[in-house]
DNA sequence: CCGTGTATATTAACACTGTTAAGTTTTTAC
DNA sequence: GTAAAAACTTAACAGTGTTAATATACACGG
């Protein structure tokens, strides 16, 4: 008897019903739009039977979070065609900021959300960002071997943040490189969205703001290929 | 007789009250504590009274913010000393991640505040964080003068950023060489410090995570002074 | 000194918010 | 057909930002 079955389907369809319409009202009118009460008439239920399927309006929050790493992911995956890591970092890059561009409110709830509410409901978004993050850890890795991301610059991490009385070497050791090369990456591409989309590259035109996502991304860049110089 | 100007003396007395309780509240709290009702009993008014103050909730975080630009402005001006711009540069950045660390809720209400806001607001707290961002600009300034960032290295971001039909030369002389640069720093800077006060640095040991800063400034700085290897 | 106008502050209320407890309907299982 | 379980709703609580109407204190002109 596939009566379970069945209820068990319902259920989930009722769910992403909640998750669609939290999408919706916060895609178009932004984070604050989103109230219980407003889901529940979109989907037409009361607002308590949102709890039947959500803890809490932070679960729905992060739940749409992951989504939102998820459709990052597979923006990201497009570049895996590219054969040179620098190559790929960089439209890597270029994929991660017209996410931003095009997803303002995704983008704000999947790097706005406290560690308080993503710990609070040991989400799988985490999961999800990391599975992004991957792909970035993998093109520096391919550089690494190839030589393209020379050891030197690597080495040139490690020293230049050997300040007094710190072993770093074991630190970066500890995480191997390209997980550090990756959240430097990782920390200028957000700085730059996230500068961007709280409007604070209102010193420049309009226009040249493209732009200067290019440069961060290419100055980023340059500092993992270029030789140290002293 | 100096009746108006005693008024005007608590005037700004009880403003600043209200300030401070609302300061103290969300250093301590954080910003979810800071509500209306909470600020009006800490100073032993009524709610309403500070909307004879303030405009709205919103125009209370916005004059915190400005506090908090003018706490990292003067927290900046400490590197003044620093004669190489570089070496300036850097002890900006762990001056930067530092006030980061120790004052998360104020960069949070610093930089987390949309445009929105701000505008509505038209406020000095922009202003105040362009005297902040001055102190980037100076520095990167005084190390093209000094020829320690190559003009080789501004032309190499005006290159690399030419992406097919762009006339991004024009784009960086609209704006100074310099404000991009400076632009490309604070991005860094600031990704690094959202993701640290997001809990995003959850991969590394915590230890590390200060090495990671130090790493991320010095990536960005190489690829300030290095000359463009083609 | 006395009313008057103004600045200051308060009370009550509105329309929301997330969330819970209790009650109702619907569906399943025997 | 009836008892149990699941699904859902209603009513309410305690809180939010904010406004309108009201009261109080206070300097000033007569």
């Amino acid at each position: 008897m596939g009566t379970r079955e069945r209820r068990e389907r319902e259920r989930e369809h009722l769910r992403r019903a909640i998750l669609d319409a939290a999408r919706d009202l916060f895609v178009t009118e932004g984070f604050e739009a989103v109230s219980m009460r407003r889901i529940a008439s979109a989907i037409e239920y009361s607002p308590t039977a949102i709890y039947l399927y959500f803890a809490d309006k932070d679960a729905i929050l992060v739940a749409l979070a992951e989504e939102g790493f998820h459709l990052l992911s597979e923006r990201l995956e497009t570049t895996n065609t590219i054969p040179d890591p620098i190559e790929r970092l960089r439209a890597g890059g270029r994929v991660y900021f017209d996410f931003a561009r095009e997803q303002p409110n995704y983008y704000t709830i999947m790097f706005e959300l406290r560690a308080n509410a993503l710990a609070k409901h040991e989400s799988t978004a985490e999961t999800a960002g990391h599975r992004a993050f991957g792909y970035i850890v993998r093109a520096v890795v391919e550089g690494i071997a190839q030589g393209i991301i020379a050891p030197a610059t690597v080495d040139g991490i490690v020293h230049a943040a050997t300040i007094p009385g710190a072993e770093y070497g074991a630190m970066v050791c500890g995480r191997a490189p390209e997980v550090i090369l990756g959240h430097i990456y990782w920390a200028s591409l957000h700085g730059a969205a996230s500068l961007m989309l709280t409007g604070r590259l209102g010193m420049l035109p309009d226009a040249a703001q493209p732009y200067l996502l290019e440069a961060v991304v290419d100055n980023c860049l340059r500092g993992f290929v270029c030789p140290p110089n002293e």
